[in-house]
DNA sequence: TATTAAGATTACAACGTTTTCGTAGCAAAA
DNA sequence: TTTTGCTACGAAAACGTTGTAATCTTAATA
């Protein structure tokens, strides 16, 4: 097991001192055109590659972006992460990426961990915990050490932080629009309860989308539901209980799986998706567009959310020491995916 | 913007030498009760914690694993790193994620990235540009440079290290022998070119589930798709071209997308899944279990796979300097979930 | 010949730790 | 009084870099 090669060692080897070597590598005019090339030569030919725990240290800085999410299984992170990683390598940067499986103390336990030296900033979406606990400090405190943070998707709005967020009302909006323009008029929504902040700004687009068509909203029509991630069953009860024998003629969900549901049981029911109940979700994900019949979706796009929360980031860690303090939010436009879920707009 | 708090800080404040506080936090008997609990009782409410970056330098070891894949969208890629990132917690390790999307450059790149001190070893599934290639000297140079390396799901038998599959032959027999005992006699493939090492043993374990019920293998029911990431409407329109008009009773397919596809048109052709054709996929995932019909499938244990490959690069990591080398490939048993894209098995 | 300037190289500190070794101070033993 | 042994602390090196300041050579100038 072969050691790897170190400035040390190169320097013993060629009979110079580290600092000549190391000034050669870099180029330096102090250097004279001879000892330079010999020791360019060498290093190549050993195939060195400076240590980035040695430049870490000595930089105070990492060029790590570190990354913590609920969790990865779902499709939405997934496309974040890879917009991340897309700005996050044409910058130059390292990206890590933790698991809070919606835990807060894990949450926590993973900021600190990264807090101490392993990376410059942190790009985050709160565990559901954490909003429920309204509980910050750590974010606050990552802060407050002149660490950037830019929240994503699941924001709180008193942290004083770069956000990038979807614009979920307007997404909402244009959802249920698109069902009003195609002719239906007792559209049902399925949600999350209000303590998550994409629910319930999706349930407010539901709201002024109806009262857009001068459409009356109804409280029997709205269903509010918890725990979306460990529920599948219970909500799939929940969602059959509310859809049974109601009179409706269009349903937005705000995940996919809610519109899954919805549809499997409606078909049961010996329903016809689109023509007797028509279906938006939001969220545009792999089941959407596989699924019979294909979903109308509001897109997500989370590959642009993870490149502009990136950007926001890299902008912040590589400001001027003396640039004050100044903090975006940015929105992400949703688009309007149509498929088979829903019937042509009417003229 | 505080700096943070080091060693030498609480040192100074507390007119202390800096190995006091040292050995003060790390509860070194050299240190008198008082002074021990002075400084315990001053780091903790300035909360210091110790750097990362200098203790990776110091003691040569990150506690970082790094994890290279071809593509994090892919629900199986996510569950294995759920299963890395499980086991890495467990033992007190931290995982740094990085995508080659499935180019050969950016696969070498990413590895001499985190080759250079910021990681103590790597988990990797290979891309599929690399295998093409036949090129794997950055596998080989990492390895000779004393990182343990793990490979799992896309591996290479040549390259001297750990390695975790999933035992495709046996998956996709007991796949392919669930069709037959349910009657199926007629039996297509749609799996991928054989240079992809889990399709071609998938193939092979069709090939022997045909033979132990004596069915004779028709060169005719197997399609072989290339490319399987970039192509969905090219594979789809094979798969139409492939299954038009053709006599089967059974499909056995190497991934839910490629089910998902002959399912569809099958219907629009007016069979039945599963009373005409019977469909089972390798790779239980998100589509499976909400398509309609539900899909039976040969789930893979991602996580598990993923917890396998982390406790043999721990093992590694951990092993005594002198151990003599020795490589261990692990096998992931499969699992056949039966949904409603089979019959009964008869009996 | 003595001085200076330039060119080429090296020494050293620093980043934040841990750890080995050294040494004050002091009490007990000789 | 001198020696020994212990307690409690500090100095310094090391990990691998980089950049500043210092030093050494050599050639050109006075």
């Amino acid at each position: 097991m072969k050691r790897k090669l170190t400035l040390k060692l190169i320097a013993k080897e060629l009979d110079v001192s580290i600092s000549t070597v190391s000034k050669a590598l870099r180029d330096s005019a102090e250097i004279s055109e001879d000892t330079r090339q010999k020791i360019k030569a060498f290093a190549k030919l050993y195939n060195y590659k400076p240590n980035n725990i040695a430049l870490s240290l000595k930089n105070r800085k990492t060029r790590t972006i570190g990354i913590i999410i609920p969790q990865i299984v779902h499709h939405f992170f997934t496309t974040v992460i890879r917009g991340i990683e897309q700005m996050a390598r044409e910058h130059n940067y390292n990206v890590i990426i933790t698991l809070s499986n919606n835990d807060f103390d894990k949450e926590v336990l993973n900021m600190e961990l990264l807090a101490n030296g392993s990376t410059d900033g942190f790009i985050i979406s709160l565990a559901k915990e954490t909003l429920q606990k309204d509980d910050f400090r750590h974010l606050t405190e990552a802060i407050d050490q002149g660490m950037p943070v830019v929240m994503f998707d699941r924001i709180v709005d008193e942290i004083p932080c770069d956000k990038v967020m979807i614009d979920d009302r307007e997404g909402a909006k244009m959802g249920v629009r698109h069902l009003l323009k195609t002719g239906c008029r007792k559209i049902a929504i399925i949600t999350t309860e209000d303590y998550v902040t994409v629910g319930k700004l999706r349930t407010k687009g539901y709201v002024e989308a109806l009262e857009s068509f001068g459409v009356k909203v109804n409280k029997d029509l709205i269903l509010r539901l918890d725990n979306i991630d460990h529920c599948e069953n219970e909500c799939t009860a929940k969602i059959k209980h509310f859809l049974k024998g109601k009179d409706i003629d269009g349903i937005f969900t705000v995940n996919e799986l809610f519109a899954v549901s919805a549809a499997k049981f409606l078909t049961e029911q010996g329903k016809k998706v689109p023509d007797d109940v028509s279906i938006v979700s939001f969220s545009d994900g792999e089941l959407s567009k596989h699924f019979i019949p294909t979903l109308t979706t509001v897109s997500q796009h989370g590959e642009l959310m993870g490149r502009k929360a990136a950007e926001l980031l890299i902008n912040k860690l590589e400001r001027p020491e003396d640039e004050i303090e100044e903090y975006t939010t940015a929105y992400i436009d949703t688009t309007l995916i149509e498929r088979d879920s829903t019937n042509k707009i009417k003229k």
